[in-house]
DNA sequence: CAATAAAATCGAATATTATTCCAATAATCT
DNA sequence: AGATTATTGGAATAATATTCGATTTTATTG
């Protein structure tokens, strides 16, 4: 992990589908020698897939939401049940384990606020364990989510 | 939109490097008709691009924190300053507007604590109009992020 | 319901890009 | 310095994307 390798980082997460001679160009490479680096970015775990970012807003979903849970207790089982029943739950776009006040931070995207009342009551509340849930909604994003930070510090 | 275009739009969205034949195949169209409908969607805006997933942990980013940000005011002028200061700060990866308690949820990554003590201390305390910080560690991601749900209901 | 128009599809030809391979160069180690 | 290893560059090949015209399907209208 090189400067070079960071340039190629950077360059793939804004746009994975540039030509290797493009990019080659812009690392200052030949197109089989930065090949090369992307392929070993591709099997030393760096680079851990390909996808197509697609915009919310044009598939309809106008709001985003950001849930607070907290369960009746934090013992194993009421945990492992409760994650088990998230990834299920494809109404929830993301889910983290927290430290603090909350044991869980759910992320739900929706079509507007009747869709996210349904979810919330269809889907988060009978979520096993949950004895708390608190919803903040977004606004507005100022800053969409642009990655992993490869900086050189 | 129709049943067709939801399954491309999902097959990318976990994987934007698989061959349009491919692609194709799993749909049920062939390559041409396939290539046509992937043009309308990235001409639409349902697709706004195509990126690199970079994997934070290989990167050395072991830790993931929410900020929930409180300013001084919520005067036009206040927050506008404050959006400036996030746009040139690397170091925070997304931010959002938010209704309710705080008035600013941002999502840092940092290399370990003492990086992000580092963050909190340079990055964060500084930016303009902050009253109160409420920093939520994620000890462990349930479910990343899996993108827009583009599920038929 | 039939006739027409519009849109979507398919398959083949072409263009672009990815991948491989080998000789040459640069970096590393003793 | 000399030997070894890793990295690079360029050309040949393979794979994939893109284009295009003919055909089929779907939608529209009288």
């Amino acid at each position: 992990m090189d400067r070079i390798d960071v340039k190629i980082l950077s360059y793939l997460q804004e746009d994975c589908r540039m030509p290797i001679s493009t990019l080659a160009d812009k690392v200052g490479l030949s197109t089989s020698a930065c090949h090369r680096r992307i392929k070993l970015l591709e099997s030393g775990g760096q680079i851990s897939g390909y996808v197509a970012r697609l915009d919310a807003k044009a598939l309809g979903y106008s709001i985003e939401i950001f849930v607070e849970i907290t369960l009746h207790s934090q013992s194993e089982d009421t945990l492992e049940q409760f994650e088990i029943a998230v990834q299920k739950a494809p109404e929830i776009s993301e889910c983290h384990l927290m430290a603090g006040q909350a044991d869980y931070l759910l992320r739900v995207v929706a079509q507007n606020v009747a869709d996210y009342e349904q979810i919330h009551r269809n889907a988060l509340s009978r979520l096993p364990g949950v004895a708390h849930m608190q919803s903040s909604f977004s606004l507005r994003t100022v800053r969409p989510w642009a990655g992993v930070p490869v900086i050189q510090r």
